[in-house]
DNA sequence: TCGTTGAGTCAACACTTGTTGAGCGAATGG
DNA sequence: CCATTCGCTCAACAAGTGTTGACTCAACGA
C-alpha cells in the first residue's frame, strides 16, 4: 500500500512543497521574517535540504515569486480600463499567491522592490501603449499605482472597509475614475 | 569656548538625535533592517543608551513612527478631493519622515501594519462624513487607498515614471478621477 | 547481488540581533 | 569640597539567523 514512487518524481514533489510553502510564507509575513527554518517546517523538510535545493534564501526568493508577467498583450485603447481593472486582482477574488509574496516586501526588501519596478513598469508601457496624448506615459503610471493601492488596501492591508465587497462593485466604482485618468481631456 | 550645556538640555538633545536617526532609518529601510546598532550609529552612541531611553526597540518604533493624524476637520463636501490630495503629501513634495517610517513596514511588521490601518481608518471616516449616498463609506475608502497607491509608487518605489514630475501635474491628472470617485452617480 | 547515486537528516558553525548589568566620569547640589 | 546623581559606554549574554559538511539509507543500474 505504500505508494512506490520513483526517485525523479520524489524529488519534485518535495521541490514542489517547498516552494509552495515559501511562496505563502513570504506572502504572508514578508521576506525577513520568513525564515527558512519555518519554510523547511511547513514543507516537512529539513532546514538544509532548503538550502540544497535553492542555493540561498535569496534564491529560494526569487524562485518564489518568478512567474507571469501578469498581464497578456496591450489592450485595444478602449479597453484599457477593463485591462487594468482586471490586472492586480481586483476583479478575481485574489492574486496569485506568488504575486503577493512578491508585493509583501517590495518596501522593504531590495530585490523584491526591483521585482516590484521591473513589473510594474511592464505594466506602465503596456497601459502607455493603449493611450494617447503626450502625457500618456505619465497617466498610465497614475493608473497603475491606482491600481497597486486599491490591491495593498484590499489583499496586502486587508482593510475591513474593503474586505466582503463584491469585486464588481469596487470594479463598477472604480471604472469611471479610471477612465477619467485614462481620457485625455484637461481641465 | 567648549559649550556649557546643562544636563537636562543635553538629554533631551541626545535623545532628538536617537529619535531623528530611528526615524531616518525606519523611512529608509524599514523595520526589520534598520538595527538598534544602526540607529545608535547614526546618533553618534552607544546602542545600549538607545535602550536605556526607548525601553526596547518596539518602542523606539512607536515613538518615532507617532505624530500627527495627519488631516485636519472633516472637509466641505466639495472640497474633498482637495483634502484627499492633500493628504498623503502628493501636494508638499514629502511625508514627515514618521509617516514614511510607517507606510515603509506597514506590509510586514505587524504593529505597523495596525498602526496603518488605524490611521487610514481615520481618513476613511473623515472622507465619508463629506460623501452622500450609502457607498459613502466605501467611496471614501477607494479614494484613500488610491492616494495611498500613489503615495506608495511615488514615494516609497520611487517609481522613475512618477519622479521629478511637478507635484500640480500629478494633482492636476488626478483631479478627475478622484472627482469620479467622490460623485455619486452611478453607471 | 553489489557498488553507486542521490534524497534527506543531524549537528554544528559563524554571525547578527535585541537586550542587560556593571562601571566610568563629569555635572550637580549642598 | 565632597557625596551623589546621571548621561553614557563597555563587554557580554541568549536567542535566532543563514549556511555547511559529514552522515544515513533507500532507490537505482549493471
Amino acid at each position: 500500500m505504500g505508494e512506490v514512487v520513483p526517485r525523479a518524481e520524489r524529488r519534485r514533489r518535495t521541490e514542489g512543497r517547498i516552494l509552495d510553502a515559501a511562496r505563502s510564507l513570504f506572502a504572508e509575513v514578508g521576506y525577513e521574517r520568513a525564515t527558512i527554518r519555518a519554510v523547511a517546517g511547513a514543507a516537512g523538510v529539513d532546514p538544509a535540504l532548503v538550502m540544497q535545493y535553492f542555493g540561498s534564501k535569496q534564491q529560494l526568493f526569487q524562485q518564489a515569486v518568478s512567474v507571469t508577467p501578469v498581464g497578456g498583450e496591450a489592450p485595444g485603447a478602449d479597453e484599457v480600463v477593463e485591462h487594468v481593472l482586471g490586472t492586480l486582482g481586483v476583479k478575481m477574488g485574489r492574486l496569485p499567491e506568488s504575486s503577493l509574496a512578491m508585493l509583501r516586501s517590495m518596501l522593504t526588501h531590495p530585490e523584491a522592490a526591483a521585482s516590484a519596478r521591473r513589473l510594474l513598469g511592464e505594466q506602465i508601457d503596456r497601459v502607455a501603449g493603449s493611450l494617447s496624448g503626450d502625457d500618456a506615459r505619465l497617466r498610465a503610471a497614475l493608473l497603475t499605482v491606482v491600481m497597486l493601492g486599491v490591491t495593498v488596501g484590499h489583499q496586502l492591508l486587508e482593510l475591513e472597509e474593503l474586505r466582503e465587497v463584491p469585486q464588481e462593485d469596487l470594479a463598477r466604482l472604480l471604472r469611471p475614475a479610471l477612465r477619467a485618468l485614462a481620457g485625455s481631456e484637461h481641465s
